[in-house]
DNA sequence: TTTGCTGT
């Protein structure tokens, strides 16, 4: 008889930590979805196909989220939004950090006479302004860097990032924009080309949106082996052509059709692109 | 007000 109690209790403690356990996690997952909603219009890129290098873990950051590659020891993608402030304001740039999360060593110093920049892919000026100090800081993680070019991130690259915050967000209001590196499709080459651990790419895409009942998108796609002088209407390229290089999906839950007229074509209509394809850099 | 590196 008080063995059976002693066990009726103990099954109904096992049951109450179930339970919570359950709410736990419930939570957890909702506003894990909540936050990957809020900085990842049409869900976070999901691999077109299964393969252990288009295999990523989502490492959330303030104001920007990231796939990480644990394989290419780089990041795959980042996500984050943008709109436009009234006045705008970055802080100092803050230092370059380890990531810990990336569990490969990748420090500060991994990148020194490599010949590559340290490159940020979201971008250090634009998150400041939007999200602030903290978001700011995460843009200097290790985990948020990839090797460019120095004429490829201090000039071509730098001034699509330029155009896209300071003219396309007033321009058009907010932006979904996701970024980040194209890869030989070479296992051996990809092995070896290396800055340290970090896989060195062989071009970069950035795609832009705006959101809304019938969304408008533009996307570039620029090789490392650039100038930096060219104008930026030169590396346009449909949203289909990023995803067939990098075997990503991008927005996955958008309808097949609403896909297919974003992703599939060209439509440079309305960015005023032309105007600020030849800007000049600032460095 | 926006990118970085090297050498001291």
């Amino acid at each position: 008889m008080l063995r059976h109690t002693f066990l009726r209790r103990m099954m109904r403690r096992a049951g109450v930590a179930v339970l919570f356990a359950a709410v736990g996690s419930g939570l957890w997952y909702m506003q894990e979805r909540e936050v990957r909603d809020r900085l990842s219009w049409m869900g976070v890129p999901t691999w077109a196909e299964v393969t252990p290098l288009s295999l990523h873990r989502v490492l959330r950051n303030d104001g920007y989220l990231l796939g990480w590659s644990d394989l290419r020891v780089s990041p795959l993608w980042v996500s984050n939004v943008l709109h436009e402030v009234e006045n705008p304001h970055a802080g100092e740039r803050p230092g370059f950090r380890q990531d810990w999360r990336s569990l490969w060593p990748v420090t500060p110093d991994s990148y020194a006479h490599s010949g590559y920049d340290r490159g940020h892919l979201a971008p250090n000026y634009a998150i400041a302004v939007v999200h602030g100090r903290d978001a700011q800081r995460d843009t200097f993680l290790m985990s948020n860097m990839t090797p460019q070019r120095p004429d490829l991130n201090r000039r071509l690259w730098q001034r699509l990032e330029e155009v896209v915050i300071d003219r396309f967000v007033p321009r058009l209001g907010t932006l979904q924009v996701i970024a980040g590196p194209v890869f030989d499709d070479d296992f051996l080459d990809g092995m070896l080309n290396r800055v340290g651990l970090v896989e060195v790419p062989e071009a970069f895409y950035k795609i832009l949106v705006v959101p809304g009942e019938r969304p408008r998108a533009l996307a570039f796609l620029m090789p490392q082996d650039v100038n930096g002088d060219e104008p930026l209407d030169r590396f346009v390229v449909s949203i289909d052509e990023i995803e067939a290089r990098t075997g990503l999906d991008f927005f996955p839950q958008l309808s097949p059709a609403a896909a297919e007229s974003l992703e599939a074509g060209v439509a440079t209509e309305g960015w005023g692109l032309e105007e600020v394809a030849r800007l000049p850099g600032r460095f």
